[in-house]
DNA sequence: GCCGGGCGTCAGGATCGCGTCAAGACCACC
DNA sequence: GGTGGTCTTGACGCGATCCTGACGCCCGGC
């Protein structure tokens, strides 16, 4: 079962939100106000966020501004304002989908499910635990044991991009592009380098990694649960 | 650089759409009906499809359904259909989003982005199973009866080349010409090898390919589901 | 039965990519 | 002006990967 979040600051609306979407399987989690949204959207780690762009604290794009470091997860913008500059505008600050209102309530689930169904198998949470260290993406912290560790912000920069992919490897280019952008793409070494200070500092064994995986010549794997190695061949 | 494959019958808004898409920067290939848009996806490689419904030869859901599940990039519908059944109906199809014609070209260049930016789909999304073994398009992961087996890059260049052509025979000079380059079209020595490979990791009985077949003097094919044997010789 | 083309297999050597280390450049803060 | 931390850059050794050629087998044509 998915988790929803709605920010909306209409009483009549944010209810038959929340009765359709009760109906349709959904955890509906619901939030009047920007600031309430971010909190909330913190605390109820939501699969997929429905935001209402009039609120009345906090502009939409401020409460996308707020949710987009860390929230892995799709934002469907709900608006009354039909002008194609609001649409790019919203899109363009990291909404993935945006609806007119009024709204017809069937297209409006069936694009929840497009962009659940694309967005996260593994629910939009800001933590990501391990055996040995935890990664809170919110918070921007890292802990091992238990123990806080330090890292500067390219290690960061870069331990973030791996464990949002969990699983997938992650290919050079794209790790390159998204910490040091698009004109360090033969910059190899970088990665080189500060992989194996995050493995220094992260891996219980530096020299036989288990969860920051090296595929040679493709880019890197951040593995949550490491495979058996009992009937590993080869 | 992304590139876009965009479908559609009418000759006026695929010269419109073709202008505005390289402008933006986008590299794109084109394609006026069904059969010709499934081929050019398997040979063009887009990051993203801009689809049109309105088809003269095959349905807009044929050629969604054609599409997954090994096109793991997202695709944008285009409709001049603006009921709400039609939506849900391409939506639930697979598309990740709608946009009814006709459209702001601002607009639709911002969902693009949007589209493109949530980038590839999550791994599990885009898997090619069969009874031995799963192939992930979007994590770039191999299992073997469960366990994880390390493919070099050349190796899964090719398989996911076989793999996203299931059941079709795909030629040599299509092979070399995607893996290699098209300086290589000639040696037909490197497939021979890197097959040997392939079926040596995930062929049950590497001797006799259940999945990898050879079409001699013409090339491979990929079979998720091998033959029955009652037809087979011997 | 002979012959040739195409394929599978194998092994060795050249090359590439990765991990590692260390030193210099840069920056912010004191 | 000093100092500590961070980022860049280069060099080195090692293992993995890729390329290459040779050999034998199967099959269809002659």
């Amino acid at each position: 079962m998915s988790r929803v979040l709605v920010v909306d600051d209409d009483p009549h609306l944010l209810r038959a939100l929340r009765i359709s979407l009760r109906a349709a399987g959904y955890d509906v989690v619901t939030a009047p106000d920007g600031t309430t949204a971010l909190r909330q959207a913190a605390a109820a780690h939501p699969d997929v966020v429905v935001l209402d762009l009039g609120l009345p604290d906090l502009d939409g794009t401020e409460v996308l501004a707020g949710l987009r470091p860390w929230f892995t997860g799709p934002v469907l913008v709900l608006s009354a304002r039909a002008d194609s500059h609001d649409k790019v505008a919203a899109l363009d600050a990291g909404a993935d989908d945006y609806v007119t209102k009024p709204f017809d309530m069937a297209e409006l689930l069936a694009r929840l499910r497009a962009a659940l169904r694309r967005g996260t198998a593994e629910p939009g949470q800001a933590q990501v635990v391990t055996d040995h260290f935890t990664v809170d993406l919110a918070a921007k912290q890292v802990t091992v044991d238990g123990v806080p560790v330090r890292l500067t912000p390219t290690e960061w920069a870069l331990l973030s991009e791996l464990v949002r992919n969990p699983g997938r490897l992650v290919g050079q280019r794209e790790l390159l592009q998204a910490v040091w952008g698009p004109a360090y793409e033969r910059e190899t070494n970088y990665l080189r380098v500060y992989l194996a200070q995050l493995r220094r500092k992260l891996e219980p064994d530096p020299a036989h990694p288990r969860y920051l995986h090296t595929e040679p010549g493709m880019g890197y794997r951040f593995l949550k649960d490491p495979p058996a190695r009992a009937s590993q061949r080869q």
